[in-house]
DNA sequence: ACGGGCGGAGACTAGACAGC
DNA sequence: GCTGTCTAGTCTCCGCCCGT
């Protein structure tokens, strides 16, 4: 199953199967050595079916076991962890545990101690993870670290925690699942040329900057147009690449200020942050692995670009306009800027709201939305075809004899 | 005080596609 | 062909820190 639906054994694994081993790993002191067997077929079967080619060494299953918001993918080692949740759960139920040894069938248990010791428990799990992931980072090299970086933004592995419902759009075939596992460790990606049509050797960081085809640039249309979607529901007057209004010589605080007659932004929406007042969004896609970016950190280059966006339409929408201009930068792997969570966890408010929904299922929702997003972008630049298109053929006026004697068709 | 290294901000350019 | 838009890359300037 791995192999034909990855997405879906990925999914079975991590909600369910490997939370079927946790009554014996937590009853049976011990048996971490009988799990060794499990932990080798996880090792050689699974993974190498999941992950395709790649070939998982020790560092890279540790970084695996961790859980996705760290980086890692949640896939546990069902041997490593058997003695530690067996200890855990020897203290969590002593005080039942004295209770029954002593037919005490009167007294209740302090379910207050007990929620203290799980606090504690979870506390203490997630403070070994961290060593774990911080001992790694030493070890890995720094374009895996920049990788785990990329990985552990807000929004940047929601695809990974949700469940592949089709129907939903939340689904991923087994070559987009690969890809996306392989874009998000720096693994490389079975399948693309050699060359790339521009003439550089092709490789994944070349793939996702190379502007040959329009990817770069059209890769922001999808969230352009979902958030566009989801602006609709709440706000009036939403559109898509609206125009600017024209300058008559105001001036501009900054030379890059884009002073287009028919400048235009990607997303507006009246009464979104102020009432009856417009609000501008431009949308903007980076690549942290460019190298541009690469030397700078993440929370720089996400400000960096956000800069960027707010000197060319900031000023001008501000006084030219009278509305409000946010810059919405994400990474391709799906991370957001600051100004970004910002808009999104204000659009979640309204939202929820207006629709009358918890606002964490609204935020998590749309989050996994924009993942998805994200993520077909970063595939259309992957898996995308650059080729110079020939020129425009004329098919009414078409000599089909002659080509296909010149093409050495066969008839 | 001075010089070198480093990083951030800003300006500018390159190269791609879309639309007119 | 021109203009607009997009992202990446490069360069310059400036401020800060540190060693001499």
């Amino acid at each position: 199953m791995a192999k034909t639906e990855p997405h879906a054994a990925y999914s079975a694994f991590t909600h369910g199967l490997q939370h079927r081993w946790s009554f014996v790993k937590r009853t049976i002191p011990g048996i971490s050595l009988l799990l060794k067997p499990l932990e080798n077929s996880i090792r050689n079967t699974f993974l190498p079916a999941l992950l395709r080619s790649h070939i998982v060494g020790d560092d890279e299953r540790a970084l695996l076991t961790l859980p996705p918001r760290l980086g890692g993918m949640g896939i546990t080692s069902p041997e490593r962890l058997a003695d530690e949740e067996n200890l855990n759960f020897i203290n969590l139920t002593s005080s039942l545990t004295e209770k029954i040894i002593a037919q005490d069938a009167n007294g209740e248990t302090d379910q207050n101690a007990i929620l203290e010791l799980k606090k504690t428990i979870s506390r203490n799990r997630q403070s070994a993870q961290v060593e774990r992931l911080e001992h790694l980072k030493g070890v890995l090299p720094d374009v895996t670290v920049r990788k785990i970086h990329t990985a552990q933004e807000t929004g940047a592995s929601n695809w990974l925690t949700c469940l592949p419902i089709r129907a939903k759009g939340f689904s991923l075939n087994k070559q987009e699942f690969v890809d996306a596992a392989a874009l998000r460790y720096g693994w490389p990606v079975e399948g693309i040329p050699k060359t790339c049509a521009c003439g550089s050797p092709s490789d994944v960081n070349h793939i996702m900057t190379c502007k040959k085809g329009g990817f770069v640039c059209i890769r922001h249309g999808e969230v352009r147009d979902v958030t566009a979607s989801m602006l609709r529901e709440v706000c009036r007057d939403v559109s898509t690449e609206p125009t600017l209004l024209p300058l008559n010589g105001e001036h501009m605080q900054y030379r890059t200020t884009n002073t287009a007659n028919e400048a235009r932004v990607d997303v507006s929406a009246r009464g979104f942050w102020t009432r009856g007042q417009r609000a501008f969004m431009d949308i903007r896609i980076f690549d942290p692995m460019a190298a541009c970016h690469r030397r700078i950190s993440l929370e720089a280059a996400h400000q960096r670009n956000e800069q960027e966006k707010i000197r060319a339409y900031g000023k001008r929408i501000q006084h030219v306009d009278q509305g409000s201009f946010t810059p919405l930068v994400f990474t391709t792997s799906g991370g957001m800027g600051p100004k970004a969570k910002c808009f999104y966890s204000r659009l979640a408010d309204v939202m929820a709201e207006k629709k009358h929904q918890p606002r964490s299922h609204v935020v998590a929702w749309m989050r996994c939305r924009l993942s998805f997003s994200l993520l077909r972008s970063a595939f259309l630049c992957l898996r995308g075809t650059r080729y110079f298109a020939p020129t425009t053929i004329d098919i009414a006026g078409l000599d089909y004899q002659a080509r296909v004697v010149q093409s050495g068709i066969l008839v």
